[in-house]
DNA sequence: CGGGTCTAGAGG
DNA sequence: CTCTAGACCCGG
C-alpha cells in the first residue's frame, strides 16, 4: 500500500461519535484527496459531508466508496488538524464537530429526506461564492457599426472606462439590461462572472496614523515582545495594564513588528468590544489586509472573509471567540485582549475557551501570545507567578491621570434604601456640576422576588431553582435562568392571602426611584431589557457620549467595553449579587467588576469619584478593588484556593446534561455520577465528584440542564477518568453530555 | 444526528 | 392481535 497516494482515507464525519472512517477513494480522485479537502460520503442510508483526516491502509473490513470530492483545495492545514485534535481531545468533542465549528458556517452540504424521492434523496446546503458581472468594450470593435441611442452611450463608456460591473452602469444609465445583451450579441462587448467578496465593512478610507510615542512601561513591554518575536518561538505573555494605561498601542506596534517580518497577526477581543472604532484604528494603522469575524456578519459575508484569509489576503484579523479558528498561515501572534473576559468561553454544544485555544495554537505555530486584561484570571495570574507566562506590567494611565478615589459604603441596617445618603448626595452634586452619573446594579426587572407575609410562600421557577424576576413593564415574574413566565398574581398563588411582597432591587426599579428623586434628571438604563434589538446599545451609548443623559443605570453590560469619558460618579448599588453566588470564583468575578467599573469613571479631566455601597465591607474583593491593590487581591484569592482545595490548586471539569424532560435529566445526572463514582474507586484517584448539583436544572432553548463537577488534583488524573467515562458511558437517548474543562494548565 | 429495529403497553 | 411511542443501536 502507497502511503502518500492511498486509495483509502481516513474521514471525520460532523456528528456525535467518537470514531473515524474510512473509505475507498475511486481511482478517478486517487490523486487529489488530500488532508483538509472535504468529501461526500455515504453513511448508514444517508449522504453526509466528511473530512479528510489522512490515509489509512486496509484493515480487512469491507469500505464504502466516496460519492464526491470537494473542494479545489484543502481547507485547512495540519498544524490547523493538530489543533482541532488537541481541542477535540481536551474538550472531549468528536473532531468531525470541532472541524465543522472550526470552519465557516454552513458550508456542507447534507442529505435531507427529499420531498422528490429519489434513492439518494436530495442534496442541500453548501455555501456559494458570489459572483458579478463585468463588461467591457470588445477588442477590435471598432469597425462595426455603432448603434444608436442607450447602446452608443454605454459603448462609448466602456471604451473608456474599460471594465464596468452591471452594479455601476445601472447607477450611470438607469437600467440598461436590454442594450447590454444587443451590444453583447452583436460582438460589441464581452461579459465576465467575477468572483466578489460580501464586505461586511465597505466603509470609507480612514485617515492613515502613525505609531504614538511610549511611555517607559509601554516601551519596556515591546522591547520584550520585540526580542521573543525575533527569536521566532511560542513565547506566552501577561500584559497587565488599567484600563487606559495603553495596551492597544503595545498591541499595533508588536503586530507592526510580525507584519514587518512578513507574518500574520490575530487578534481576539470580546464579542462586545468589537466596535467600528477597535477596527478602524487598526485600519488607520495598517495598509495591509484587516479582516474582522464577530457573530453579526452573515453566513456568506463569514465566508468571504475566511476566503480572503485562507488565500493569505488577509494580514490581520480581529475577531470575537471563533475566529482563534482563522486560517491563518505563518502567524506570528496572537492577542487575547481582556483575557478574563467569559465571552471566550463557547457554552454551547463544542464548548471551548478561546482564550486556551490561543495559547495551543500559539505553541503550535510558534507564535508569541499576550494576554491583556487589567484583571487578569486567577489562574492567569498564578501561571505568571509561576514562571509559566511572562508578566509584562503597564503601571500607569497614558494620560497621567490616577485612577478615581473609591470609597465603600457600609449599608449593614439600613435596608429600603436605594441609595445610602453618602451616594444620593453625591449624586446630586454630581448633577449640580453637569456631571454624567453611572449607577450598576447587576440585575435587571424591578424586584427579585415575591414573597407572601402570611404563609412565607416564594414563587420559584419550576425548572429552576431560582426565584421568579418581576418586570412592572411587563407585569410578569420572569425566571432569568430560562425565561419562564407567569403573569403577576394578586394574591398568594400558596394560601390566596393578600398579603404579598416584592423585595429585593433591580434595575427596572432604580430608574422610577431616580426619576422620582431627581425630577429634573435625564435618566436612562441599560441592560438586556433595553437593549433588544439591533442598535439598541448604540442608541443608549450615542445619547451617553451627546450628554444627553445625566444618569444612566446599568447592568453587567456597562462594565464591558464601552467607554464613558464623561462619567465622573459611579455608584454601585449592590455587589451582593455577584458575591454570593455560590461559584468558587464569585470574589475573582467581583474584584473584576469592581476594579473594571473604577476604570469607567474619570477618563475625562475629572478624575471623578466611585462610591459602593455593600454589606459586606471588609470583604477582601473589595477592599483590595477599592485600594487598587492588584498583588494584595491575588495573593489573598491564591491562598484561599489552596486551603480549600480549588483551581489552580486543583483540576476541575464540569458535565453538563442536557434532555427535554427535567425528571429524565436529573435521572440521567444521578445515573452518571454514580457511574462516575465507580470509575473513581476502580482508579483510586483522589478525585472528588461534586454533584449532581441542585441548582443548576436550567431550561436553555427547550432543553433542561444539569450538571456535575468534578475536582482532580492533577491535570493527567482528571483527564484520565474523562477519557475512561467518555469510553465506557453512553448517556440514554435523547440525552447529551458536555464537557467544560476548567481551568487548564497547558503548558 | 437520523433512521431502522426492537419491545412493552394500550386498545380492539 | 395490531398499533405506536419510546429505547436502543449503528454508521466504515
Amino acid at each position: 500500500m502507497k502511503d502518500s497516494h492511498s486509495n483509502i482515507i481516513e474521514v471525520a464525519v460532523p456528528l456525535p461519535l467518537d470514531t473515524t472512517f474510512h473509505y475507498r477513494v475511486p481511482p478517478e480522485l486517487r490523486g487529489a484527496a488530500a488532508p483538509g479537502r472535504r468529501v461526500l460520503v455515504p453513511f448508514g442510508r444517508r449522504t453526509v459531508t466528511g473530512y479528510i483526516l489522512g490515509f489509512g491502509t486496509d484493515e480487512g473490513r469491507e469500505l464504502r466508496t466516496i460519492v464526491d470530492l470537494l473542494d479545489e483545495a484543502p481547507l485547512f492545514t495540519l498544524r490547523e488538524l493538530e489543533l482541532y485534535r488537541w481541542a477535540a481531545s481536551y474538550y472531549l468533542h468528536p473532531l468531525g464537530e470541532v472541524i465543522k465549528a472550526a470552519l465557516p458556517a454552513g458550508i456542507n452540504i447534507q442529505s435531507r429526506r427529499g420531498s422528490t424521492g429519489h434513492s439518494g434523496g436530495e442534496l442541500t446546503g453548501g455555501r456559494s461564492v458570489r459572483t458579478e458581472t463585468v463588461y467591457r468594450a470588445a477588442a477590435g470593435a471598432m469597425e462595426r457599426p455603432a448603434p444608436r441611442g442607450k447602446g452608443a452611450q454605454l459603448l462609448a463608456h466602456l471604451r473608456q472606462a474599460g471594465e464596468t460591473t452591471t452594479a455601476t452602469l445601472r447607477e450611470l444609465f438607469g437600467d440598461c439590461a436590454s442594450p447590454l445583451r444587443r451590444l453583447r450579441e452583436l460582438d460589441l462587448v464581452e461579459s465576465e462572472a467575477r468572483e466578489v467578496y460580501r464586505d461586511p465593512f465597505r466603509e470609507e478610507a480612514v485617515e492613515p496614523d502613525s505609531p504614538l510615542p511610549l511611555n517607559a512601561g509601554q516601551a519596556a513591554a515591546l522591547g520584550q515582545i520585540a526580542s521573543a518575536l525575533d527569536a521566532g518561538r511560542f513565547a506566552p505573555f501577561l500584559l497587565l495594564g488599567v484600563t487606559g494605561s495603553g495596551k492597544t498601542e503595545v498591541y499595533l506596534q508588536a503586530i507592526a513588528r510580525v507584519v514587518a517580518q512578513g507574518q500574520t497577526a490575530l487578534v481576539l477581543v470580546p464579542e462586545i468590544a468589537l466596535t467600528p472604532q477597535l477596527v478602524n484604528r487598526f485600519r488607520r494603522r495598517f495598509q495591509c489586509g484587516i479582516a474582522v469575524l464577530h457573530s453579526g456578519l452573515s453566513d456568506g459575508e463569514r465566508y468571504d472573509e475566511w476566503r480572503r484569509i485562507r488565500r493569505g489576503e488577509a494580514t490581520i484579523v480581529i475577531g470575537a471567540r471563533s475566529a482563534i479558528f482563522a486560517p491563518l498561515e505563518r502567524l506570528g501572534m496572537i492577542v487575547v485582549d481582556e483575557e478574563h473576559e467569559s465571552s471566550y468561553k463557547q457554552g454551547e454544544g463544542f464548548r471551548y475557551n478561546a482564550r486556551d485555544l490561543a495559547l495551543v495554537r500559539g505553541k503550535i505555530a510558534g507564535a508569541s501570545v499576550i494576554l491583556g486584561t487589567a484583571t487578569p484570571q486567577v489562574t492567569t495570574w498564578h501561571a505568571a507567578a509561576s514562571g509559566k507566562l511572562t508578566l509584562l506590567e503597564l503601571p500607569e494611565r497614558v494620560n497621567g491621570m490616577p485612577l478615581p478615589p473609591a470609597e465603600l459604603l457600609d449599608a449593614r441596617g439600613q435596608r429600603g434604601e436605594t441609595l445610602l445618603s453618602p451616594l444620593a448626595a453625591a449624586v446630586a452634586d454630581n448633577l449640580d456640576r453637569s456631571g454624567q452619573t453611572l449607577l450598576f446594579l447587576n440585575r435587571r426587572g424591578f424586584a427579585t422576588w415575591l414573597t407572601c407575609e402570611e404563609c412565607g410562600h416564594v414563587l420559584r421557577c419550576p425548572n429552576c431553582a431560582v426565584t421568579l424576576t418581576y418586570h412592572q413593564r411587563k407585569n410578569r415574574h420572569i425566571c432569568h435562568y430560562c425565561d419562564y413566565a407567569i403573569p403577576a398574581p394578586s394574591v398568594c398563588p400558596g394560601c390566596g392571602s393578600g398579603q404579598v411582597t416584592l423585595l429585593g432591587l433591580g434595575t427596572e426599579q432604580v430608574e422610577m426611584r431616580m426619576r422620582e428623586r431627581f425630577p429634573e434628571a435625564r435618566v436612562e438604563r441599560m441592560d438586556r431589557d433595553t437593549t433588544a434589538g439591533k442598535g439598541g446599545h448604540a442608541r443608549i451609548l450615542r445619547r451617553v457620549a451627546e450628554r444627553k443623559t445625566d444618569i444612566l443605570i446599568g447592568t453587567q453590560m456597562v462594565a464591558k467595553g464601552h467607554d464613558f469619558p464623561g462619567i465622573t460618579l459611579v455608584g454601585i448599588l449592590s455587589v451582593e449579587s455577584s458575591l454570593n453566588i455560590p461559584d468558587y470564583r464569585s470574589g475573582e468575578r467581583t474584584f473584576q467588576l469592581v476594579t473594571q467599573l473604577i476604570g469607567r469613571a474619570g477618563r475625562g479631566e475629572n478624575p471623578g469619584r466611585v462610591l459602593i455601597q455593600t454589606l459586606t465591607p471588609e470583604h477582601y474583593a473589595l477592599t483590595h478593588a477599592v485600594a487598587g491593590d492588584i498583588e494584595g487581591f491575588y495573593a489573598t484569592e491564591l491562598a484561599f484556593r489552596r486551603d480549600a482545595g480549588y483551581p489552580p490548586f486543583t483540576y476541575l471539569a464540569v458535565f453538563y446534561l442536557t434532555g427535554t424532560s427535567p425528571s429524565a435529566t436529573e435521572a440521567e445526572s444521578d445515573r452518571l455520577a454514580a457511574h462516575l463514582r465507580d470509575l473513581r474507586a476502580e482508579q483510586g484517584g483522589r478525585i472528588e465528584i461534586l454533584g449532581p448539583v441542585a441548582a443548576p436544572l436550567a431550561k436553555l432553548r427547550g432543553r433542561f440542564r444539569w450538571q456535575i463537577l468534578l475536582k482532580a488534583p492533577n491535570r493527567s488524573a482528571l483527564h484520565r477518568l474523562l477519557l475512561r467515562n467518555q469510553r465506557t458511558y453512553a448517556p440514554s437517548s435523547g440525552i447529551r453530555l458536555h464537557v467544560d474543562v476548567d481551568p487548564v494548565d497547558l503548558m
